[in-house]
DNA sequence: GTCCATGCAAACTGTTTGCACGCGC
DNA sequence: GCGCGTGCAAACAGTTTGCATGGAC
């Protein structure tokens, strides 16, 4: 697999060099249906790297991040999710019982941002809507807490 | 001040000891009007007992957490900050610029929340919509990006 | 050849834990 | 007095950084 046309470009347009450990990071994350966390995104770039420190990685995820490549997501837990942009937003819901994470879309969202940033006057660059709960499954396994 | 009738009463429910030093992180969690975070609620606590230590801040927060009297934000940055529980649900915008925090409500989301759990059949128990941006004054001096 | 990017290891931050002692019930 | 709760310090996880070397341009 080969990043796509516009990564690679947008690195260039923002001065920075191409290198073989972030060709690397950009071919894991575009290959990624899921969100993977920093260390996950490593071990997938040391199969075919086996020198790529976890330090490049976390710099490299800095940069896409800055360029606007990659969003960066807290979904509850301590570590952090990363997964690149896409054209739909999208929002997410995970499962405490098992893990699972639902992605799901909510048009609403747009009108609370636009009233929000109309009355208090703000640039709104960003929005995590995050729920969390039971799934399905685990409501049944009597997860009643 | 005296922590808050219920919150004495859910402790107790839950069989857990009132100590002093949970009086006093309770009471520093009702006193404020802003999201702590678990070292400013040590600062404060030390002030009336200079040897309250940040581990038990961190265990009591937890149990609050778990009891339900309070909810912990993750507001973008990579620390926990947490809040008394309130009638009213609402959300969080961050400013980038200066790191203020606006609050407001946004009765969408419970239609958003209905419209989830009954497609794909959770429970839903966690609401987080948190967003980031520039407020006006900081859209102002400069903010270009 | 210049300088940015890398690998490594050490530092750092926020949070959790093991243990012996202390105190609420 | 029993057993949970505490303080302390050490451990921990995730992430960042200083420095000498290496590679993109």
């Amino acid at each position: 697999m080969v990043p796509k046309e516009h990564w690679i470009a947008a690195l260039h347009a923002s001065g920075r060099r191409l290198t073989r450990q972030r060709r690397l990071v950009m071919e894991v994350l575009e290959g990624a249906e899921e969100h993977l966390d920093a260390e996950t995104i490593h071990d997938r770039a040391k199969a075919r790297d086996p020198n790529i420190s976890l330090a490049t990685v976390y710099r490299t995820l800095a940069l896409l991040k800055e360029v606007g490549l990659i969003e960066e997501h807290r979904l509850g837990e301590d570590h952090a999710h990363f997964e690149a942009v896409r054209d739909a937003r999208h929002y997410h819901f995970t499962c405490l019982g098992c893990g699972r994470v639902i992605e799901f879309d909510a048009p609403q969202v747009t009108q609370i941002v636009r009233e929000l940033s109309e009355r208090e006057r703000l640039r709104i660059t960003d929005v995590h809507l995050f729920l969390s709960g039971y799934c399905a499954q685990c409501r049944e396994e009597g997860g009643v807490r």
